[in-house]
DNA sequence: TGAGATATGTCAACAAGGCTGACATAAAAT
DNA sequence: ATTTTATGTCAGCCTTGTTGACATATCTCA
């Protein structure tokens, strides 16, 4: 089959010709690959918390207060989008299996500053470091770029209000 | 601070001087926008789905159901990841409210050959569309060599065994 | 043909991890 | 002094996953 008229062709499969609206096609693929990209993702670390007795909230609690030590509960709400009841079943067993440590804030003794154990700090890495073997076994055949772009992807499929505060917490408080 | 000693300079950040492995750091940027971008992704269907009281479980049978007709019970399960309890509950009421219908497969006629009703059909291009804006939303700021490379990042990140089952499922079973 | 394997359906019970609503306390803010 | 804020907790419910047991229809193969 022929090329399409130079004039016509497009970037942007969507808008075929002069920018029409073709009521957009799905991106099928892109939709079913996060999918099955985050289901196999997010079993990695399933083994191991279960011999802890543990499970994903578990994980992600851990992970978020081990990156971010002393974290409030305000914040983890935040990142979790979860409420306060389902954020607190899980803690309390974080800290009561002695992964998580909880003080009372300085500045305003009202929050609750959480902190990773060293024990805690351990499983977080464990897993970290499991979901990471993953990713570099992605990142292996890819060109030098991939990394960047799919970075810049997923930060855009944050919704827009909340990027700046992912961007923050996921590459430091310093850095643009 | 000036740079490393030219010859001691690597691509990949985590072997630094040549080659020696530093107890890989862990990719906690692309772990943690992958947390977040999923996050919001999977968010935006909720309210739909929660007029025709339906959850997030049922949104990703119907989804499956719609873009391979004829589906097995066995190949939806092998999918999703769940038991066949689990995908029965959903399935059920998926059946019950029209959305997907039930046939007795035609070479074997021990399977169930699931296709999406026309109002199926309606409601998974309409969920299909509202996550695809948000893709291309992202994909829009990005250069056109983007999508390659964020396909190729998802597709690798999926286990091994099952990565040429969901390039089948997912580009077509003609495509390379 | 008859035995066994396979694809599916179903019942019951349970677990993880979400949710809402109501209420309590301590500390900060006004 | 009052109100607001940050957190904790109780109780109950929902969704969606699990296991185990068992039933049925159909296919496969000796």
């Amino acid at each position: 089959m022929p090329d399409a008229i130079p004039a016509f062709k497009r970037h942007s499969p969507d808008q075929s010709r002069n920018g029409e609206i073709l009521a957009e096609m799905p991106a099928y693929d892109l939709i079913e690959l996060l999918f099955f990209a985050y289901r196999d993702f997010v079993s990695d670390p399933d083994r191991i918390l279960g011999e802890y007795g543990f499970g994903r909230a578990h994980h992600r609690v851990l992970h978020f207060v081990s990156r971010q030590p002393g974290l409030t509960i305000a914040e983890l709400l935040d990142i979790l989008r979860i409420t306060k009841q389902s954020l607190n079943r899980v803690l309390k067993e974080l800290i009561e299996k002695g992964f998580i440590e909880s003080r009372t804030g300085t500045a305003d003794r009202r929050q609750r500053l959480l902190f990773a154990t060293p024990q805690g700090h351990d499983l977080a890495l464990k897993l970290a470091k499991l979901q990471t073997r993953r990713i570099m076994r992605a990142l292996a055949d890819a060109e030098p770029a991939a990394k960047e772009a799919v970075s810049r992807y997923l930060l855009c499929l944050i919704d827009p209000d909340d990027r700046e505060h992912v961007k923050r917490l996921v590459f430091g408080p310093g850095k643009t």
